[in-house]
DNA sequence: ACGATATGAATGAATG
DNA sequence: CATTCATTCATATCGT
């Protein structure tokens, strides 16, 4: 996924989008994107993870989606519908991955995703690894924030996601290795079945609790 | 890719490709990460070429891609995901090419195909037809494919502009249209569930937030 | 060696 | 939710 991560395109939290007089780009590429895609920063795909992994949110109502695109307003251009089709997809190419590699007689009875401590930052399970951590994204700033406490835990003490205010407090709740992070998360490949994060139910997922649990358990 | 048949040896069937089969690696001594990416043997493009023409298999299900990259792996160290983005690749870029010779009799459709960058799509490698007789499929021999000729050749003559109207112009306005609940719900927070309430739209699409863009309809 | 090309990998966007 | 398409990045390989 993020083994490379070719994010070069910094939105302001303003709302620049073809700023193309910056050039401050790696050069290695161009740097007018005014594409019709969504490319997301580095801050967004965080925060998007930590919410999928620590978070347990895998199909964002109407609700959250809003939420959490103006949350993710401040760090760059974006719309609801980038937060809805990036949670589908997600979703979507974790389960993918699992099917190239398991066997289909294999469908009930998976192992129960485990409960880390802490954050699988380096599992080498196969040699073929599509690790490519050579790479470095440029990381803006706050790199290595690396909190491992209680990432996943029913605390809350996470997100402070505001309703009317955008403002909000995120405070990039030390979640995963910031800059890390993308590296981080890539880690269960397709070969490698498990998602090194815990998916706590999510305490603000109002589905889930009238509409009946579906599948999470990975 | 037929052009480049870059013959790059084929690595022990059951070895990893030490990454010096060219000779003088490119010493990934302190950098474990050799493999980075999946370098297919010669045979493993062969059957994967004959799967594709010959058996006209363009995306391969899940199912299949096990029991591909299963056979593969005989010839060499393979994935899933490899089987999967070769297929993937070699459909999306055969389509590409084709897309520019197949200019719909230069309609007005004014397919938009702009390289921003600079590297232009200048190949003239497969100028009129990609194949016809391009792939030659020589007896497998060991796979019992049925290597009927070129049945699958050019089996799929279905040009390729089906749906190519994809440039559109979503408009920006995406976010105010489903604001209508959530001017709403923030009231609550979003910690707090109120059930008599949360279970507005269960599901949405996206088309919620950007309102109508796309209208294939004629 | 370099630059161009080919192609593996990744992912946003859509559709069924 | 699964599948597919398009686009782009990264890199292996080849030509000069």
């Amino acid at each position: 996924m993020e083994t490379h991560q070719q994010q070069q395109n910094q939105q302001a939290p303003n709302d620049i989008q073809d700023s193309s007089s910056g050039g401050s780009g790696k050069g290695s590429f161009l740097c007018r994107q005014s594409s019709t895609r969504w490319t997301p920063t580095t801050d967004q795909i965080r925060i998007l993870k930590d919410l999928y992994y620590n978070n347990g949110v895998r199909s964002p109502s109407a609700d959250q989606i809003q939420r959490i695109s103006a949350r993710l307003r401040q760090y760059g251009k974006i719309e609801g519908k980038n937060v809805f089709y990036w949670f589908q997809n997600h979703k979507a190419r974790e389960r993918q991955k699992k099917r190239f590699n398991t066997s289909t007689t294999d469908h009930h009875h998976h192992v129960p995703l485990q409960r880390p401590t802490n954050i699988t930052l380096a599992n080498n399970k196969f040699p073929t690894n599509i690790n490519s951590g050579c790479y470095s994204p440029s990381s803006p700033s706050s790199t290595g924030v690396l909190t491992v406490g209680q990432i996943g835990n029913n605390g809350y003490g996470s997100i402070t996601m505001e309703k009317s205010f955008r403002d909000c407090s995120i405070s990039a709740c030390g979640s995963s290795t910031a800059s890390a992070s993308e590296s981080l998360s890539h880690n269960f490949g397709w070969v490698g079945i498990d998602p090194a994060y815990s998916s706590s139910y999510a305490f603000f997922e109002p589905k889930r609790f009238i509409d009946g649990i579906h599948e999470e358990g990975q």
